[in-house]
DNA sequence: TTGTAGGCGTTATCAA
DNA sequence: TTGATAACGCCTACAA
């Protein structure tokens, strides 16, 4: 209990305790069970005594886990990539990690500085959320480094470990519900989709998906401050003169953000034109009306990122795992067309 | 460039540089310049060729700064406290910090678990924002640890650093916007300010200003999820029988988000109620109408808690700092009366 | 300007 | 079941 100002080492303990140092750092590596009940006693006594509490930067010096556990993100700011955080910091609390939080700004030259910065720091495994493009360092990472995870799809062709969204589970989700309510024409928007990514096998579903049932469907893939790309589409899908509704389903919260708020400027009313977007946010219920989501278990996700990182060592050498969430649909008056008594139309057929 | 699975220690790069370790330490500690040219050549070559660089853990180890700063959150899905991680991370990267974060979720009980890992990491510098009540384990770091910053004032008896809003300016500013609107009877909705802390700050300025202009208020304390409290207010303020127009001024933006979400389900219309909150948030735009707000700068916050971390270990045993910031307004809808002709009769008198 | 030696707190290897 | 000792990679006197 008493706090000098000098944290108490393993030496002193052993002092105090009348034993060895070997027997004390024993005591604290999980081979407490070799150690004789009297000991033991005497060695709790003494550390508790000091408030001793073994360094880390000694053990992970000295070669053993650190303790220490990575997440790098592309934007901080995003409420996906901290709705996650908030899970995997959940589960490195339970586990006595911590966590070393990283932000690349989208930029691969920072993610590189970063990503050196922190396996100079011996972390025990990394999780990853960054759709944009990745720095070579990322995959010389996930071949030589600790265990990692990624929250994207974004490096394929690497055989890395992944948790996430079913993003077919998802866009099925979304476009069956919107077919229930009536809306038979679709627009996807989502961010540039390069290479594969959960951005890709969303985009991939959704135009599966209207293969299939041969739904009329648009796609724009944009970036999000460009702002005339969205105008023009917005225009389009709100004038066409079929008597079929439109209806838009936005691939991510980013996404559903930036629609949204153009829609408003250009006075759009939302239900007239559907709109669904993947990805829960706080304000989602507030706008009018409110929009229609899929919720992620962004806390199952965290946690299971930090579940695979660490049973990754038993897993040593092994095929890949992909873990998969179904999301959960929150329905909202931005997917309930206003003139009510002709809102299955489109069903009616056999 | 090359990348064994082991990285280089300082040895090997001494050795390929044909030099002793302490030149190569020298090196990269700052003291580069007591180096000859030939010698920093030789060093830079080597340890690029190694693909060299210094082990952390080594370093924090021996006593010198660990290179890293720790951020105690009391709610990490917060987006105050995303925005100033932001910051903050900024700053870090810039100085080639690291960044540990911890959430307490409101638990001073994890509070102090969290603030015996950090100090068991050697931290160089803690960041607080925490607004709930704390462990005394705060109290003692702030005394024995490292230096310390708090973006809340919460141990105003206690001599930190602090880094936040200027509550009195940003009171200010809401209560004249409002009167500017023509708005006099004024709400103020807060959670409970216990203790000293900004919530108290701001809540006393308000109450200074309505003594002093003798202006129509009230006040609600009261926690978010209690709905029951916030209604019965919103009630009462609504439907006075005074020709006074009434407005809300919210503490932060969780009350922000609480008051709008309880007005659109109770149906009153923001405008006919004025509508301000401290802090600017994503969807505030996005509402119907929009909701007034004043943005802090939390980017500068972050950078300037940073700074003042840093700065700290100069300024030994000085006084602490008080560092605030002016918010900026960003005047919608919500403090928009509907009745235009009417808008400012409480300012017709001399 | 450069080099040598010792120690930071821990764990692993060996011996008792 | 215990203990002595040598690393881990770095920095900081001190010496040259």
């Amino acid at each position: 209990m008493s706090s000098s100002i000098r944290p108490a080492t393993i030496l002193e303990v052993a002092r105090i305790a009348g034993v060895s140092k070997t027997s004390v750092s024993r005591y604290y590596s999980g081979e407490r069970e070799r150690l004789s009940a009297a000991m033991q006693q005497r060695i709790f006594a003494a550390a508790k005594q000091l408030g001793y509490q073994p360094n880390p930067l000694a053990r992970g010096l000295k070669g053993g886990p650190s303790g220490l556990i990575g997440m790098l993100v592309a934007d901080i700011r995003n409420p996906f990539s901290v709705a996650i955080m908030h899970g995997v910091e959940q589960a490195c609390r339970q586990a006595g990690l911590s966590l070393l939080v990283c932000n690349s700004d989208n930029d691969p030259q920072q993610e590189q500085q970063q990503l050196a910065l922190m396996s100079s720091w011996r972390i025990e495994g990394l999780i990853v959320n960054a759709a944009g493009r990745h720095s070579d360092a990322l995959r010389q990472f996930a071949t030589n480094g600790p265990p990692l995870v990624l929250l994207d799809r974004r490096l394929a062709d690497l055989q890395v470990d992944e948790v996430g969204l079913d993003n077919v589970a998802a866009i099925d989700m979304a476009i069956d519900h919107l077919l229930d309510r009536g809306y038979s024409r679709l627009l996807y928007v989502t961010e540039p989709p390069a290479q594969a990514s959960s951005r890709k096998a969303r985009l991939e579903r959704f135009e599966a998906r209207c293969r299939d049932q041969k739904l009329s469907n648009d796609v724009l893939s944009t970036e999000l401050d460009d702002q005339g790309r969205l105008d023009t589409a917005l225009e389009v899908i709100s004038s066409a003169d079929t008597p079929s509704r439109p209806a838009i389903l936005c691939a991510n919260g980013q996404v559903t953000l930036a629609v949204f708020r153009r829609m408003r400027a250009l006075g759009l009313h939302a239900g007239d034109i559907g709109l669904i977007g993947i990805d829960e946010l706080d304000w989602c219920e507030l706008t009018d009306p409110g929009i229609t989501t899929l919720a992620q278990p962004t806390d199952a996700i965290g946690k299971a990122a930090i579940a695979c990182l660490r049973s990754r060592q038993a897993r040593r050498n092994t095929e890949p795992r992909y873990q998969s969430f179904i999301p959960h649909l929150i329905a909202r008056g931005s997917t309930q067309p206003t003139d009510i008594f002709d809102s299955h139309h489109h069903e009616t057929l056999p």
